[in-house]
DNA sequence: CTAAAAAGTTAGCTTTGACTAACAAAATAA
DNA sequence: TTATTTTGTTAGTCAAAGCTAACTTTTTAG
């Protein structure tokens, strides 16, 4: 029997918290996320923040001591865990089967993910033949909350000369995804760095047989694996 | 251009509110559906309701008048029909391509009802090939809001020796959806009445080469058309 | 090491949508 | 027709989740 001391009724807001902490909390290990951090990412006030933290302390979901860095406990992580694959199940079925476009998904994922029922993520994953990862190429975590962590070597990172695979894209930003497809990239596209320039980092790709030039800001949001 | 005056942004709960007020006035045009009725039907206070109504009121989706009846404006019965749309196309989804049972659809459908996203009802619409009835044998009503009212003949109603089709099910109660199937009912199925017990006016049925008796109750909420 | 800035906290207010209790109007029955 | 029951309304509370303003602690910079 599965420890089941948190029955899992948890409010939109409630998981909306957890899932931006784990969110920040994954995209650098090493640095302190507080309370102001969370706020900002989520656009509401410090104090509602503050709040929410009491909250989800309280009901054991959050660690954290007066004026330190948040935590989240085991069953803090599953909650996001599971927020995140519902997420991407869904992105992955509006883009494979609803005509949806890549900067169309997120918004309608994210009411989608609140949706309590495990049988409906679990028949939907099933009836998409258990997908691997979003249209982003996000690993999507299997039933039980499994998932392979892909470090992320950002396209800017690699240096000149350098061949690499789209492997996902950062998803924040409608704008940034609309500039990726209308340049004429999408996952898998192969990508050669022909040359770095100097005075503002910006790079000279190739990929189909296509020519551009992309800034750093651009690259940092592009991930990729080196091929060689 | 539409009127648009209403820039539907309605919360859960106004919709909720519209939803119900429609069923219970297509459910019989006649009767005089009032603020307690309402409650009763959502399950929350007379007061709740009251203060709801005033608020769609203000909004212009409800008509009414102190302590007098209540009715929709055109805009609220869109409003609910669209939400009866979205409610009998995920319906449909969840049965056909995600293995739900006839009794297991509602509850989540209840919470699909209320994602916003026209395009997201309409690419779905169109993924099912533009389904007619639901589950349950209820006519969807098509993008522009538009439904045929199909007469609702009870099987309760039809004289002894009648044969009919089984149309459609009243869905509300998970108990009554699952009696339906256990004993062999299906949507199409054929049915003859051979006999009304007088005593309780309980009926016995013969159905795919299976005889059953069913209660007076029971046929109240089995729809059908009648053949011969 | 102190002073200013940043981060975190608290108190108190707002809105939404529930609730109960008390009261008013309408409908029904005697 | 009057009395009772049903129905509808109002007033006042509550919890969730947001906010601002004021205050405290921690961090950082001079």
């Amino acid at each position: 029997m599965t420890n089941k001391i948190n029955m899992h009724n948890l409010t939109k807001s409630e998981e909306d918290y957890l899932k931006a902490l784990f969110q920040l909390l994954i995209e650098d290990e090493s640095i302190k996320v507080g309370n102001n951090q969370l706020a900002e990412y989520l656009a509401v006030s410090p104090a509602s923040a503050n709040n929410m933290v009491k909250k989800l302390k309280a009901k054991s979901y959050v660690i954290s001591e007066k004026y330190g860095k948040l935590e989240l406990t085991d069953e803090g992580k599953a909650v996001a865990v599971r927020l995140i694959r519902k997420h991407r199940l869904w992105e992955t079925f509006l883009c494979k089967y609803l005509n949806f476009t890549w900067d169309e998904v997120h918004e309608v994922a994210e009411q989608l993910e609140h949706i309590k029922s495990s049988k409906l993520i679990d028949e939907l994953d099933r009836f998409m033949d258990f997908p691997e990862r979003d249209p982003h190429g996000e690993v999507i975590p299997n039933a039980k909350g499994e998932y392979s962590i892909q470090p992320k070597i950002t396209l800017s990172s690699l240096p000149q000369g350098s061949i690499c695979k789209l492997m996902a894209v950062n998803d924040g930003s409608v704008t940034f995804l609309k500039y990726v497809s209308e340049i004429g990239l999408a996952l898998s596209s192969e990508i050669e760095i022909i040359e770095i320039r100097e005075f503002d980092k910006s790079i000279r790709i190739r990929f189909n047989a296509i020519e551009e030039t992309v800034s750093k800001k651009f690259a940092d949001n592009v991930f990729v694996k080196l091929i060689e």
